[in-house]
DNA sequence: TTCACAAATAATGTGCACATTCTCTAGACA
DNA sequence: TGTCTAGAGAATGTGCACATTATTTGTGAA
């Protein structure tokens, strides 16, 4: 018994930093969702997951779940955990949720702006043109996610912002599948950029019309369906390119803030034939 | 170890019945919420929920955590579970969210109103009546909130009728401390029957503005605050009344629909002085 | 070769024991 | 009498062992 004891003690990390441990694995998922690393589809296994992030697996049970409840994942019973894969119907119905919430985010904004969010605004599209200079799609994908959270947090409702935080992810997923290789041509980054100028010269109006045309314009790239790029394992995409064997994470506690790490790293290298779950 | 082994066999129920218990376990916290029972501060404890409920600490905590996740309860972290005290201010930007969303539900439905909608709505405003009739203001709360849900539900977009979902019970909550004595008299459940009118002939325009009067006008109950009646202990709300000592619970399962085991029941006898944890 | 079926393997799910943290009370001291 | 502190008790949090379920592999006959 005295010796259970001390391993368990020894083993535990300290009496309080284990919510940052939860949330570092929380992070790390939501990270290679966001990133388009993680494609709908996969199978998360809790196992697999606990070794290459080297904690329990309770602790990545419970981020699991908690990614489930927030509708990243799809739990299936008895089955495992999986990147969703929503239909082309379900996708057109949350983008119309989006756009009800959506426009009246930026009908608050336009007409009250709080200090600092100009800049904020102006500070976030600059990011998403350098991400598209440089050719970086995941940093691209967690940008223009993140831009219409950031919108929303602006607005100054706060339960607007959570209420529209929740259907992002679902309805942002399919980008790393349906993206055209030419990014900058795109609908996508180029209209932010238009949305903030109206918004912050505020012509309601506008902006609304803006925020309309852009999710539209969303909406349209789910019928041009691209050739699915081949899955990665979940090796390739929690392990860090060529890095020692066994390195502590480094990632961030995973915050309202999610582009911090979004660090720029080469294309995965050494691409292997992926099982891909079925659902 | 065979003892051990012997022992758990028996203690899980059946194979394929967990979700069952789960959901008998959620819906039975759900269920006392909806009808009022449990007020804005109360501590739910594990240990005694278990006892009372007879399943297992874990189900118990299964059942929290997902209701914490949908935002039914609070989580304080080595602290407990709480049922939430949102602050006015929260709840006025709550109704605003919800102004948004079922602005477009009543847009929808009255636009295009499906085939079997004009009865399930008669139907449940009838059913309203009822309750008011008997004086039965726990059935009335659950009625009242499912009476949007039900709305959402038909406007035929399912993404649009979960968003919407997750706002009602926290905004929802208010009113097993704010609803004055006298319900009929209230603007709740009488407006229904007017948006319902509204939506079934086919008036966008007067329908919005019903619904957008009969949300400002349960906004308005929030500065009219009255006293706030005792807390029951947790014996009172989920021991049936006089029941034989241990009867298993018979309650739904707790599915979509939450008004079936709403049963007409006297109100708890024996009040007794609550600690009602602080929070 | 292909299909069906059974064993093996590996995943997910869950009860339990224990560690940790918090709460509440009793008692000392100002 | 009031406040602070230490300790007992009870609640929450978590690692682990094991049960259950799903998937894959292997073997046989048609």
């Amino acid at each position: 018994m005295a010796r259970r004891r001390a391993k368990t003690t020894a083993r535990r990390r300290s009496p309080k930093g284990n919510v940052a441990i939860d949330d570092a694995v929380y992070g790390a998922i939501r990270q290679a969702m966001l990133s388009g690393r993680l494609r709908p589809g996969t199978k998360l296994q809790e196992p697999v997951l606990a070794r290459l992030l080297k904690v329990s697996r309770e602790r990545v049970r419970k981020a699991l779940h908690r990614l489930v409840h927030e509708r990243w994942l799809e739990a299936v019973p008895n089955r495992g955990t999986f990147v969703p894969a929503p239909s082309v119907e379900e996708l057109r119905e949350l983008y119309e949720v989006r756009g009800i919430l959506e426009d009246a985010v930026v009908a608050r904004l336009a007409r009250v702006t709080a200090n600092g969010s100009a800049q904020k605004l102006r500070a976030h599209v600059a990011e998403e043109r350098s991400a598209v200079k440089s050719g970086d799609r995941s940093r691209l994908f967690g940008l223009s996610t993140e831009f219409h959270a950031l919108l929303a947090e602006l607005s100054g409702n706060e339960q607007l912002s959570r209420t529209l935080r929740t259907l992002l992810p679902r309805s942002s997923l399919h980008f790393s599948l349906f993206a055209p290789p030419a990014l900058h041509n795109c609908a996508g980054p180029h209209d932010h950029g238009d949305i903030v100028k109206a918004v912050l010269a505020g012509d309601t109006d506008k902006a609304r019309a803006l925020m309309r045309q852009h999710l539209a314009g969303l909406v349209e790239l789910l019928s041009a369906r691209e050739e699915a790029p081949e899955n990665l394992t979940l090796e390739e995409v929690f392990l860090p390119e060529r890095g020692p064997p066994g390195p502590l994470m480094n990632l961030d506690a995973g915050g309202s803030r999610f582009t911090a790490t979004l660090e720029a790293r080469g294309p995965a290298r050494k691409r292997r034939a992926a099982k891909a779950a079925r659902l």
